[in-house]
DNA sequence: GATGAATGAGACTTCATTCAT
DNA sequence: AATGAATGAAGTCTCATTCAT
């Protein structure tokens, strides 16, 4: 029977895969289950996406999408760097506490390395303008060479990542708190270093 | 049969696993395939590993022991830090490039995650070891928190170890020299160096 | 609506499945790709047929009629045997080139067996009335037994429908052209014209 | 539990689809129920065949080859023409008999047809060899033209076997006597014609 | 009457695992 | 211990049909 639903049966697929893909892994999760989550019968998956891999990928995108947009906004947005980026870190964790699980299964296949591979890159552009900004220039990113600024960069990204991804659900919040407070004391605080002007640091 | 025998079938399926499982992930690998290239019978699997998943953990555990042992060998060698360090990246990541699809596979599922968690900590630990004996205490670990210090290697192993695996096949031996030549250059040279405070080096 | 609407409708589902069926075959066939070549929604074909069997016994009867149509036409008109007959041969050619594919389809359930031996029979019965008519009573079914000369009628149909339908696509043209030849030679010249003893039309 | 049964499997699948394939229709028939029918679990038609297509496909050409090989037999043993024709007649519709029902289906689908047309060609090749063998030359297919022969010869083969596989499972029996009967009339008894030793009809 | 999104039953197929040999 | 044919549970996906709008 036709719901008078339309529009948001597509989000509540994205939002069931999301739960399911993440607790379960993409192989383990079930079509079925992803559409009784959202409410649906087995076949409107069906109507939305072109199969199950597709309907992971839409998934995986869609956070990827949220976050960059938010990513945007603040590069868009004047204002202090140390604040900016704190908004950003803050709602940066605050996705990945929702969207962790899918992150492992981001790596599972290779056909999905592209689509993994291109979001991060995109991600790191932005960071990477958005660290321009910074009014010192130093801290552990302070290198002189710009490939090598980006490549520690992505390392450091995917890190981050990966490190939240691993975490068992019992020590996800532990986890991030963690992770979060590391970033911040190694982007915000570190440099312009405590109670010292010289930018010898930066130029290490 | 003889039990050398024996371990040789077993040697050759965690061979052959590794092969498969990196090739085509743990999903898609067949059990079938891995015995074929074996070159044994299906069944003769499971007189050596429960199921799949634990030939799975098996082959994945042989890696990280394999690695965790030239580890400690270097621990306990003797030795010029900058040599045994350099000794370590090439074998590490000479090992990483034949087994790196099956990093992949750790984060797959949540029961593995465990298993990853804690051989990470353990290669953690002993790097920790090992940077330690460093002389001197720069670089961009050289942090004063212990912990902080730790939490930073963790996340720069792991950005690592998933910046290799998430290569497309024909960029891996690209990536592996370029995350090869910056982890050396990260903790090798960049560092100010011993009793030198001449930011020569920072030019890199 | 119009009642001129609802008859342009069916018209057009049917000519609309008469492709898809001819196509792709009874099962392959999509009521909704027959539904949107028609121009209209899936659910309006449940307006016009009950289902889609329906659809195709609708569709294949349609083919039937028109051709038993034009049978009759020319049973009821006057004139020379072989000028009616060889109109009749044209005609219904022309009618199996579009329709072709449907005589595989018509085969293919027990329960449309009836079908196409009603059609079929009334088919034959037509021909043979019109042979009947001519004036010679030679040729390969000049049979003194009325039912076995009806019997090899039968049979001579269901071959050259079945060896058209049987084509392949690209070879359709000249395969019908083979026929048509074959039967007008048959049918038309080959019979010991009347009161004429001459063996020229022999060499054919 | 594996069977000691080992090759007679496939003979018995191959049965089993005859049977289901001719009642159901390729569509309607289930893998499941033509393996229950073998005796076997659904996975084990697997093992000897790609996949339901090649089941059906395995099962037609089957069909074939056993009336292939009766009318290779027959073309290499010596004797009389009727009887040895004769024998070949009432063997090919004692096995047309059991698997009228997949005639139909050889021609549902447009990727069949290549299959039913060599098979056509090789069955009609050594008819027309085992006609030409014939004492007199005489009778419906005294063609002079070669080719025009051996295309009536076609057509009433198709004819025949769309008879037989078009007719109701309640009237087979009597379909068959009659088209036997009719094809020992129309092949065997007329030529030699009637008190009639003329050549002239062969040339016709 | 028309629409077309939603439905949901059902089939094919895979493959980890078993066990008679 | 080794084999590998057989097993059978289970999941993805299709598509005829319905019915609220």
């Amino acid at each position: 029977m036709p719901r008078s639903l339309d529009k948001d049966k597509r989000t509540r697929l994205i939002t069931a895969s999301l739960e399911e893909f993440g607790e379960r892994g993409y192989a383990a999760a079930r079509v079925s289950d992803i559409a009784r989550r959202a409410g649906v019968a087995p076949g409107t998956v069906y109507t939305y996406f072109d199969d199950k891999e597709d309907l992971f990928r839409c998934t995986v995108q869609h956070g990827w999408d949220e976050f960059q947009g938010e990513l945007n906004r603040v590069l868009e947005t004047p204002g202090n760097f140390n604040q900016r980026f704190e908004a950003l870190i803050d709602y940066g964790f605050d996705l990945l506490r929702r969207v962790y699980p899918i992150v492992r299964g981001m790596a599972d296949e290779a056909n999905r390395l592209d689509l993994f591979n291109k979001n991060l890159d995109r991600l790191c552009a932005g960071l990477e303008r958005l660290l321009e900004i910074r009014p010192d220039s130093g801290g552990i990113f302070a290198t002189g060479d710009p490939a090598l600024r980006m490549y520690f960069l992505k390392i450091t990204v995917l890190g981050i990542l990966f490190k939240v991804a691993l975490a068992q659900p019992s020590e996800l919040d532990r986890e991030i708190e963690e992770v979060k407070a590391a970033v911040k004391q190694g982007f915000l605080y570190t440099h312009p270093p405590p109670h010292a002007a010289e930018g010898e640091d930066g130029r290490r």
